[in-house]
DNA sequence: CGAATTTCAGTGGAACTGAAATTT
DNA sequence: CAAATTTCAGTTACACTGAAATTC
């Protein structure tokens, strides 16, 4: 697919551009986790821990914009992988807390650093200036409620 | 999801920011689509017939952005449909030749007018500005050829 | 009781892959 | 022969749904 050689109504259009753009970032993104055997999932979920400390799944679904169903399968495979364990919360037992762990830790700076060149790939015909502009429009555009 | 809530680690980064956006526009533009019974890949093909005049099945892949095998599954719909015309291209018999009829060109009007509502629904909190530089930002990210 | 949380089992659409068949 | 086109039969990742079980 060439943008330029679609037709103009689409190039025109906010949500297939959006689409599109979308499955160009999930192929680049996806091309260094695949290296590292990662999952995009397990990224969300470990920047949450991260950044909130130990929460319920509840919490991190809501936060990291995974659905509840799909949170349970990713903290199983984190937890088989001992990047995060999760535990029954003593102060409302319908809760799981789900903690980092110090190679969660490790794990998420590793991922860090390659997400990072992937978005240079993803923007390489963007100068700084734009790319920061993208990236605002695009917090603007998920801040409005959806109705 | 609340992009205000999450992880600053992804409201920064400019590939789940797209991944974000692209959810929130199919469902609008799928919401209004259901009440017509129609398909985004149906209107990306009608897009390129109505703009590009009959073409092969690998020309109106490669103009929309389609894999190769959806268009054949698609363009089975739109035949179904009337909405198109499927004709091996006496010059060349490998090719099949899709034509938009009539009944197609009055679907595409209508799902253009459909559409661009759910757009405007889409960028409820951008100004007339705004969106113009994601559309033109968008463009541009996709016109950088993708290594 | 109603509401929240977790879990399971499954659905639907989308992007994509590999290979066969035909024709150039 | 190699290359292009269409078609079929999948696979994979993802967003999502519905309902049960537990606890507040």
């Amino acid at each position: 697919m060439d943008v330029e050689n679609a037709p103009s109504r689409l190039r025109r259009l906010p949500s297939w551009l959006l689409g599109q753009a979308s499955v160009r970032a999930r192929r680049v993104v996806g091309e260094v986790l695949t290296e590292q055997s990662a999952h995009r999932s397990q990224y969300s979920l470990l920047a949450g821990l991260d950044e909130f400390g130990p929460a319920s799944q509840a919490e991190l679904s809501e936060r990291s914009g995974l659905d509840r169903s799909d949170v349970v399968r990713w903290v199983d495979d984190l937890v088989a992988q001992r990047l995060a364990r999760r535990e029954q919360d003593p102060a409302d037992r319908r809760r799981n807390v789900v903690t980092l762990t110090a190679t969660g830790r490790r794990r998420l700076a590793a991922l860090d650093k390659r997400i990072g060149e992937a978005q240079q790939e993803l923007l390489a015909g963007l100068s700084a200036d734009e790319r920061r502009q993208l990236v605002a429009l695009l917090g603007k555009l998920l801040e409005a409620p959806r109705r």
